[in-house]
RNA sequence: GGCCUGGUGGUGAAACCGGUAUACACGUCAGACUUAAAAUCUGAUGGCUGAAUAAGCCGUGUGGGUUCGAAUCCCACCCAGGCCACCA
């Protein structure tokens, strides 16, 4: 044995891993040619967020089980596009500059180099090509139009809204920022209901700021719809199911008695409070109404003499902080307005209160109480001493007694209805349709969903995010001008706009009643005098340098503080006006990066040699149009709207040929908000012309979390995996293998250290055996060996062809349905198999040629690719006889080698044959009474006389039956039971 | 409080449509190789009773139910993790 033998047969992962991210990466190995491509298949995974030092294990685990998907996809003969960024615009990234001190900027760019190293350390199949960064001004430009675009279409609008504070940190906070209050000891449960900085502990409060939002309540009913025919999750359905949280319930109309003399205006010539329920049914217990402290009618409701109380109730509530909140439990608070409403069915003046239980977002901002059916209602009753009326009996007992006097709870449950005039002897809830009729026909109510959605809060008052592209101009504010108002044309385009998205299906839909509700009762008719949107000539609004960029007290991020920034001539009039410095929300960054992957590639020209002529056309689409209307003049009327006509920034051949994405893996906490915000701004997309499609995402899963050491990975905990050390001490082909080994992939797993090593023996033996074979065989002689006699049925069926059938058929399926954990360990047990064939698994004695087959290994090699990279590619350059090193293979390096002559990663996957997959030999279960008593070997199909013959010629089945009767159940090659009578 | 996951050996976990529970891996024990150790290879390994590689019983969070047969289906409950939460 020679030395360079010896040398050559060490496992190296260090080195053949370095050594095949340089030819891959030069050889643009899987930048698929987006133009021309047959077959195409987007897979995409969840970009990472840089937020810490690097690539957290848990991305690892991610990515790579979304790579081995699209690394079976491609060996099935797609085109796989899988593309990988960096979601490093926003909070996350700059909460982890402020934490090392340091500018976001100049982190990003450590970050970015950090990431992108780790990312191609992993071997996942990368298009490096297309790589994109949400906090490149190429990119936020678009980001910026796409604020446009919306503000354009009526969908984007400011309006009040409390925000978290955090008095200690002096800043705001994102909803995400803001955790419930750890616990001290490790045995106590984290305290509920107190939400605390995630930094420093101190509970937030709550301040009022006037903030931009985008109308995605506008499109929950479609967005519920679009859920029925998309191939995702159930679990992150279901979420977003309950996110929009539709009910079914009505409205209904009370006159207001007893108000102030001058409230007497209202439609009808009276007021009315409007409450919603989803329960009328129990609406004869109804014996006070309760509105929000911020209900827009609460002032005129409130009597002369209950002003000052109820004013004084207000600021109180509007200045609670969560701890206040705490002090005070969840005991009711309220002030009493003096005014009554009248109860349609009672005929009985129910008070008008207001608590801060009742949230003006949700219903109707008003609630009708009926204490003796609702917990909190009780409670009110209680606290303000309030009649208490039963009117549900609770069954059984209760079915015809009706007692008040000592409840002590609200009975929340179905029952029959009593107490209720024409309704007695109903039952709820079955009989609740017929209580709506019943109103709806008189008159008091009308039919009506209600939402839990809200609409999407998009100004963050920070510095690391797009600026908000908006100007605000106070001359023409003063003046009543908006950018709606200020262009001759645009207020009816507006309302087209408007007319389009309602006019196609919605405008019939009840949600466009409820947004035209919501609009009069919340205070979303907002004034647009004085905004205008940065036109595209001017995006993108570059984000300037800032020496204080950290977030600072008050209701201004820290671009307010940049006067040459603030201040802007006004587009319209010329006069001293301000930028929004507002930043927008990160999610609004990641909500359209899929489309993004594909529009931007295409402006870098260092594809493949082959592919760089095919893309010069594709550089047409930056036509410049002067047109501050832009897409409204392109609606949807001809087939081809925008051609031509308008600078998008994604070019519409392509993106009708890769979109919607094929397959998205991701983390299940992105189950609404990140997949409900795209869902949302590709339907505007979509009605704006701008893209073909109504959903982004073909088919979602969502991935399990990894744990370590049976917790969730922290600091605290000290459990943080980190992928470079391992990958440094085994390889990426091992973690990568291990990782999809620590349990099912939707369900996640425990990284435990024990187990790695075990997978690092799989790959050795791996290695081993592909070398013994290649080596003492001699290439050619093996590979014609295998093309000339390829494996098949001779006179029996070879137990290797059933094994290598099992493996491919369970390896492949396992694949499909992303249980990698199972795939492998098929993979284990054929190499167990494989290494039987050899005299000795130690490879100083001798193997026997004949027996494992070119075919084998490399249906092993092919098999186990996906998982294993890097060394499947390794071993399949030395079964070819290759000595496959950057410098010696300019060939494939220059693009002038196919790639699937080459490279394992583009061979056909392995097809199998299901009655190859089948042992001609099943162990026949046999049971008496249910239980095991002995197993019989036999042939595949056997008759049920046949196997009741054998059975009872066993010994053991005959020491259990003895003379006994018997029936018999026979389930075909698995059980044959003996039930004794 | 609501919703979603899950609960199987010493450990991570398998088990298709209800059909041999514990595949695969870790760990442990024993053996081979070695002067020795490491590495590697081979074998054993749910619990109890048994000398046993005989036989039997018990066993998938708990208690019931359906069934010839239940980790799997149904009902009630307990526990852990995740998300949301005064949503009428």
């Amino acid at each position: 044995m020679d030395m360079g033998n010896i040398v050559q047969n060490i496992y190296n992962p260090y080195k053949i891993e370095r050594k095949w991210q340089s030819i891959w990466r030069k050889s643009k190995l899987f930048s698929p040619d987006l133009n021309s491509a047959s077959k195409p298949f987007y897979n995409l995974m969840m970009f990472p967020y840089p937020s810490a030092e690097g690539l957290h294990v848990g991305n690892m685990y991610a990515f790579t089980g979304s790579d081995i998907y699209g690394r079976m996809k491609r060996m099935q003969g797609k085109d796989v596009f899988e593309p990988i960024g960096l979601d490093g615009f926003g909070i996350h990234s700059e909460n982890y500059a402020i934490k090392v001190n340091r500018n976001p900027k100049e982190q990003a760019k450590i970050s970015q180099k950090n990431f992108y190293r780790q990312l191609e350390a992993t071997g996942n199949a990368y298009d490096w090509e297309r790589t994109l960064q949400t906090y490149d001004p190429d990119y936020y430009k678009w980001t910026q139009w796409i604020f446009t675009q919306l503000f354009k279409a009526g969908l984007a609008y400011r309006k009040k809204s409390p925000v978290n504070f955090c008095p200690s940190c002096k800043t705001v906070l994102a909803d995400e920022q803001v955790v419930n209050r750890q616990p001290e000891t490790r045995n106590q449960k984290p305290e509920t209901n107190i939400g605390v900085c995630e930094r420093c502990q101190t509970p937030v409060e709550k301040r009022e700021l006037e903030q931009w939002f985008f109308k995605i309540t506008k499109y929950a009913d479609r967005l519920l719809k679009g859920l029925e025919k998309i191939d995702w999750s159930e679990r992150v359905k279901i979420a977003q199911k309950n996110w929009i949280g539709k009910k079914e319930g009505i409205e209904i109309g009370y006159e207001v008695a007893g108000g102030p003399p001058k409230a007497r205006l209202a439609k009808g010539g009276r007021l009315q409070v409007v409450c919603w329920t989803s329960r009328p049914e129990t609406n004869f217990g109804a014996t006070f109404v309760v509105l929000a402290p911020e209900h827009p009618q609460v002032l005129e409701i409130t009597k002369p003499e209950h002003k000052k109380e109820v004013e004084k109730y207000i600021k109180a509530s509007q200045n609670k902080s969560n701890e206040d909140r705490l002090t005070e439990g969840r005991e009711k608070t309220g002030a009493f307005t003096g005014s009554y409403a009248l109860n349609n069915l009672t005929g009985e003046k129910m008070p008008i209160w207001v608590s801060d239980f009742v949230l003006v977002e949700f219903g109707t901002g008003a609630v009708v109480g009926v204490p003796g059916h609702d917990r909190r209602d009780f409670e009110f009753a209680k606290k303000f001493k309030l009649p208490i009326k039963q009117v549900i009996a609770k069954p059984p007992q209760g079915w015809n007694s009706i007692d008040t006097s000592g409840l002590n709870a609200a009975y929340e449950g179905g029952g029959k209805i009593v107490n209720s005039g024409p309704w007695n002897g109903w039952r709820t809830p079955q009989d609740l349709g017929k209580v709506i009729d019943w109103l709806e026909a008189k008159g008091m109510g009308k039919r009506k969903a209600t939402y839990h959605l809200r609409d999407w809060l998009i100004s963050r008052q920070r510095y690391w995010g797009p600026p908000i592209p908006m100007v605000y101009c106070q001359t023409c504010a003063s003046k009543g001008i908006s950018w709606f108002s200020s262009n001759k044309r645009a207020e009816s385009h507006h309302r087209e706009i408007s007319n389009f998205l309602f006019d196609s299906k919605l405008a019939q839909s009840e949600q466009y009643q409820i947004s035209n509700k919501s609009k009069k009762i919340g205070n979303s008719e907002w004034n647009s005098a004085g905004w205008f949107p940065v036109g595209k000539e001017d995006l993108p609004v570059l984000l300037p340098d800032v020496k204080d960029w950290k977030p600072r007290g008050g209701a201004r991020g820290p671009l307010a503080h940049v006067e040459s920034f603030v201040k802007v001539a006004c587009p319209k009039c010329g006069a001293a006006a301000r930028r929004e410095t507002d930043v927008s929300d990160t999610f609004l960054d990641s909500a359209w990066y899929f489309l993004g992957y594909l529009a931007l590639g295409h402006q870098k020209s260092n594809l493949r040699p082959e592919l760089r002529s095919r893309e010069v056309k594709n550089q047409k689409y930056n036509s410049k149009v002067k047109n501050e209307l832009e897409i409204i003049n392109y609606l949807p009327k001809a087939d081809h709207p925008l051609e031509g006509k308008l600078e998008i920034p994604w070019d519409r051949e392509v993106t009708r040929r890769w979109l919607p994405v094929d397959m998205y893996i991701g983390g299940a906490e992105h189950s609404v908000l990140h997949l409900l915000y795209t869902r949302f701004l590709t339907m505007v997309f979509k009605d704006l012309g701008l893209t073909r499609f109504e959903e982004p995402f073909t088919k979602f899963r969502a991935h399990g979390l990894l744990v370590s050491k049976g917790a969730k990975m922290s600091k605290s905990k000290g459990n943080i995996v980190n992928p470079d050390d391992y990958i440094e001490k085994y390889g990426a082909d091992t973690l990568r293998c291990y990782l999809m080994f620590c349990g099912r992939y939707q369900q996640g797993g425990d990284f435990r250290d024990e187990g790695i090593e075990g997978m690092s023996r799989f790959l050795k033996r791996v290695w081993r055996i592909a070398n013994i074979v290649g080596r003492l065989s001699g290439h050619q002689e093996i590979r014609l060996s295998g093309n000339k006699k390829p494996d098949g049925p001779t006179t029996r069926q070879p137990e290797s062809l059933t094994i290598m059938h099992q493996t491919i058929k369970q390896v492949t399926e396992d694949i499909e349905s992303l249980d990698y954990n199972t795939a492998i360990s098929a993979l284990m047990i054929w190499l167990r198999a494989l290494e039987k064939k050899t005299v000795d698994g130690n490879e100083n004695k001798s193997v026997n040629r004949e027996l494992i087959t070119i075919n084998e290994l490399e249906t092993f090699l092919k098999l186990l690719a996906p998982f294993a990279p890097f060394i499947c590619e390794e071993l399949w350059q030395r079964v070819h006889s290759r000595q496959f090193t950057v410098n010696s293979h300019k060939e494939a390096v220059n693009g002038q080698l196919k790639t699937n002559d080459w490279s394992v990663h583009f061979q056909p996957w392995p097809k199998f044959d299901s009655k190859l997959a089948k042992t001609e030999e099943i162990q026949l279960v046999i049971q008496v009474n249910g239980k095991v008593r002995d197993t019989l070997s036999a042939i595949r199909g056997i008759s049920q006389n046949e196997a009741e013959k054998s059975a009872l010629a066993s010994e053991k089945v005959q020491a259990h039956i003895g003379n006994k009767k018997y029936k018999t159940i026979f389930v075909k090659d698995k059980i044959l039971n003996f039930v004794l009578k």
